[in-house]
DNA sequence: TTGTATGCGTTATCAA
DNA sequence: TTGATAACGCATACAA
């Protein structure tokens, strides 16, 4: 049995409405009374029952999250973040990880002020009659267009990256990317690199598209391997994803090929390099942070219940550092 | 605005109690009555509110799930089918990713029924107070005494597939483990590998524990390769996870070796071999499905109020496929 | 500055 | 078979 105000109120001898005014910090209470009854309801270790606070106040401080696939280990970084940046503004975040159209009715049920929808890239099901009393805002795919929807540019930024490569003289460059699904997020940063290239088809650039099996660490290795071994006239690569630049950096150093000068690498990457690795990468993409930050703020702004922008696109950005160099004369010649 | 029993009943000229019953589908409602309520609620996309709801009958049908490191994927599979199971039952779960005792004090304020926690293995938290009314239960680490816990007895597991691989005459069996962090579930898995060999230390057997850097498909095909290519006396691997034996079987098909031919290889493993692997895999560990299954089983058990054993350890069981082969006399000469 | 009364949406009890 | 009403825990407008 959990205590409730009016215990509080019986053990401080005052009405419960005054607890209640102590307790949310009201002026209306004298600073004595305000301290006593603080003080009680830390002692009997009082929790304010949500329910019945939502239920009058017609708002839960909660922000419901729809997370499909938890097997998924990108996005949960990207979780984090939204939960601290949501947290400070005094919201819970809470997850569920049923199907959507199951997971929104619950947080319906639950009155949650907003819904944030991480979207299964796999199956767009735009057919899917999603009843939503809470705003919803999705992140990644835009499934419903009655939504507003995040996402990031990810086809300008592996098109930023090879016309950098291409700036600084490179002409020889690879893609090495996840296309044996058919996960639209990696297509389209596929589709930046033939833009940028000037083709129209994968198949004109035949030894310059590197597909893997999928998205992990061995997979960059592998191909990076294969491609390295046999293809000397490459001297850039363009990853698809931080877990196979890392694979493709093991490639390079079982090869003793020596980054920038032998080769130089970008890496697709959100997240902020913590892994120390041999080198520091050139990056493009949005910052994580920069997606948190602006996921959370319009989550905020549509609990306001101001409209936002339909379809926000976050532009990448190219960080410079450390493993890509100018392509040299001797390079060109080897 | 969200739509009411009242709202049901002014256009069905009710009053909100019948409703209320007619939803609950109620014996004490006429049939007709009922078809009608149950079809105006629909058109109007009746949803009902979990706040008022619980507050009434001090129930949520909800059990939260403590999850502070969604990075990790190895119990997301886990997490999905206990979400499966409690469904089955009309419990709705929701998870937190915050921190533990953040979580616990949210799901207390949300007057969950149960909690679930996923304790981190890293920091073993046993002297922060955590206050919860609502029962708990942990999976994976005992954090504290005060709550049951589930866990699965890893060290039986690689013991059991130790003593197995002696019986069929392996004497060379070689253990790939993570022993990079200091993870006491890593651990306890060299444990049961020392006892069934019978020494004490780890530098007892030095040729025969092979640690890793970390859990990852790469890590395991790293050991594998450099154990396979300097030493040719071993003659079965024992692998602590399967994820490192998907690596280690990467490295064997490298050298062209042939299992169980030339190796004999068992894995510990919890999840149905889902992923086509070239082989049958030898395995050893508690079923997910059973994990899943005893979870949930005592949230329900715990939600009613009923005592539970305080430690329940799952026991594991060894599954006998391809991946095994007695060891041969030619081998040994080999 | 404090206390009283009302209502949030629902279920449950009792009366009709 | 239906309807009226109290109660759940809390916030708040209003009275004291």
């Amino acid at each position: 049995m959990s205590v409730t105000i009016k215990d509080i109120a019986k053990q401080a001898g005052v009405s419960y409405s005054t607890v209640s005014k102590a307790l949310r910090d009201s002026p209306l209470v004298k600073k004595p009374t305000k301290t006593k009854i603080m003080k009680i309801a830390e002692e009997l270790g009082y929790q304010p029952n949500v329910a019945a606070r939502s239920l009058v106040q017609k708002k839960s401080f909660t922000v419901g999250v729809v997370w499909p696939s938890v097997e998924r280990v990108a996005p949960s970084i990207l979780i984090t973040q939204i939960n601290d940046l949501l947290e400070a503004h005094s919201y819970t975040t809470l997850l569920s990880i049923n199907k959507i159209e199951s997971a929104i009715s619950t947080f319906n049920r639950f009155q949650v002020d907003a819904i944030l929808v991480f979207g299964e890239n796999e199956n767009d099901l735009t057919n899917s009659k999603i009843q939503s009393t809470v705003p919803i805002l999705y992140y990644g795919v835009q499934e419903d267009l009655r939504f507003p929807t995040i996402d990031v540019n990810r086809r300008l930024a592996i098109k930023l990256a090879t016309k950098y490569l291409q700036d600084i003289g490179h002409k020889q460059i690879a893609f090495i990317g996840d296309l044996s699904n058919f996960d639209p997020l990696q297509k389209d940063k596929l589709i930046g690199f033939l833009e940028a290239m000037n083709v129209e088809h994968a198949s004109d650039l035949p030894d310059m598209i590197i597909p893997t099996n999928g998205l992990e660490v061995h997979d960059g290795y592998l191909a990076a391997k294969n491609l390295l071994t046999k293809q000397s006239s490459i001297t850039a690569i363009i990853s698809g994803s931080y877990d196979l630049t890392r694979g493709i950096l093991r490639a390079t150093t079982e090869l003793s090929l020596k980054i920038p000068e032998d080769l130089s690498i970008i890496s697709y990457d959100n997240i902020p390099q913590s892994e120390n690795l041999e080198i520091q990468l050139t990056t493009v993409g949005v910052p994580i942070t920069r997606i948190a930050q602006r996921i959370s703020e319009t989550l905020l702004t549509i609990i306001e219940g101001e409209t936002v922008q339909h379809s926000i696109i976050l532009e990448p950005e190219l960080n410079t550092l450390d493993s890509c160099a100018p392509l040299s004369n001797n390079h060109e010649s080897s």
